[in-house]
DNA sequence: TCACCTTTGTTGTTTTTACAACATATTTTC
DNA sequence: GAAAATATGTTGTAAAAACAACAAAGGTGA
């Protein structure tokens, strides 16, 4: 566990607290590991979630899959970040999407109600720890509305050029790269690939941005 | 204040704590009204935002115009919802979006801050609201995600019969009303109103729905 | 390095949407 | 209860997207 005490203390939902005040919470919160394999689900759509999952190793998506088989990709979580928050405070806490290991991936699990909860011990950090979980949920609330801003677009240029203004403005420079391959894209951004490669396409041509691979540059109009 | 404790007593935030701590909590969280007239913005983008927004009277909706003068509704909300939470704990507490009433309304302010730090004189069910608090805010984060689910659809129709069997599912009928008229609904599916007039009309016609006004009926298939 | 696999880009066709313009309801207000 | 305002439904047309099928580029491993 020591191994991961520098990441988790770089993590959001320990900030502010320091190492060895981690490892005498992570008892207080009943922590627990998990290894996942590449392409394995970490939970679906149903099932009872109970902690909130922290990635020690690899990454992970949340995604839904419709219907007709279509993929949309909600979230990409690296190491450091958090998932499942909040379903487990919920009175029905059943997933409502799947979380999908995309690499060999470790996951520490730590009971949310504990957290919320002061414990009677009253831990000098724990008023920390219950902001920084509510942070971290707020910031996430922040990037889902965010991407209802992308998908509220109507055409695809409309959304494309949305995402890239916003992660421009997040790398606070005109040119970026972003974390996603184009199948990938698409499906966050909820369109036909090939419709969207096309797309970029024209908007190169149109000289409103320009880009290789995975790194984009914004043009001046 | 005594006037609309009732509500308080019956809002997410003050679930399970009884009133005579509802009023003590009130001065211990710096609680302050404030009255907006219907079409008045409660705050806009870029305003700073630091409580949470509890609506006493009326109603507020959650939305966001873009560049070209596109309306979407993010979220509707009435009496005893909050909003603005997710904004006020973040680095950053600027506001992303616009709030406004659209009736009437009168709005308790309170400072989220001091609902999250434990005070010294621990308040008994001070956990109880932290819990509530961190709740709200997950229902809104599934809730976002559910929306995420129906933009992803591609079609207007798909994305009509998404939102329309979670609200079948919501109801536990196949015959629930709808909160939105048209427009309202059109806006949040961000698709044209006219043109899921006509796919409705078109989806009736084909035996899937039935509806009246907002009242609406899934057929077997 | 060559065969294989994955990713990205291109093009044409069909389907769906946005938009505009207008008709018909329904609700509100005086 | 008539007039005005608002909401809903309809239709045709132009624009955009989905889809399919394939070409080209890039990576990977034997």
């Amino acid at each position: 566990m020591k191994k991961y005490l520098n990441l988790l203390s770089k993590s959001e939902i320990f900030r502010g607290i320091k190492e060895d005040e981690i490892l005498t919470m992570l008892n207080c919160l009943s922590g627990k590991i998990r290894k996942y394999k590449k392409g394995e689900y970490i939970f679906t759509v149903g099932d009872r979630v109970s902690s909130v999952a922290l990635i020690l190793e690899g990454s992970v998506h949340i995604q839904k899959e419709d219907y007709w088989g279509n993929l949309s990709i909600l979230n990409k979580m690296s190491e450091g970040d958090t998932f499942g928050e909040a379903y487990s405070v919920l009175s029905s806490n059943k997933a409502e999407n799947n979380a999908v290991a995309v690499a060999d991936s470790l996951i520490l699990y730590l009971d949310l109600k504990k957290i919320l909860t002061v414990c009677s011990s009253l831990c000098s950090f724990h008023n920390q720890l219950i902001m920084n979980t509510y942070t971290v949920l707020s910031a996430k609330n922040v990037s889902l509305t965010q991407k209802i801003g992308y998908l509220s677009q109507r055409t695809t240029r409309e959304k494309l050029f949305s995402y890239l203004s916003d992660q421009s403005i997040k790398a606070k420079s005109t040119s970026f790269t972003i974390p996603f391959n184009r199948q990938q894209l698409a499906d966050f951004l909820a369109v036909d690939r090939s419709a969207m490669c096309s797309e970029l396409s024209k908007m190169q041509k149109d000289g409103i941005i320009s880009y290789n691979k995975n790194n984009f540059i914004l043009k001046d109009i």
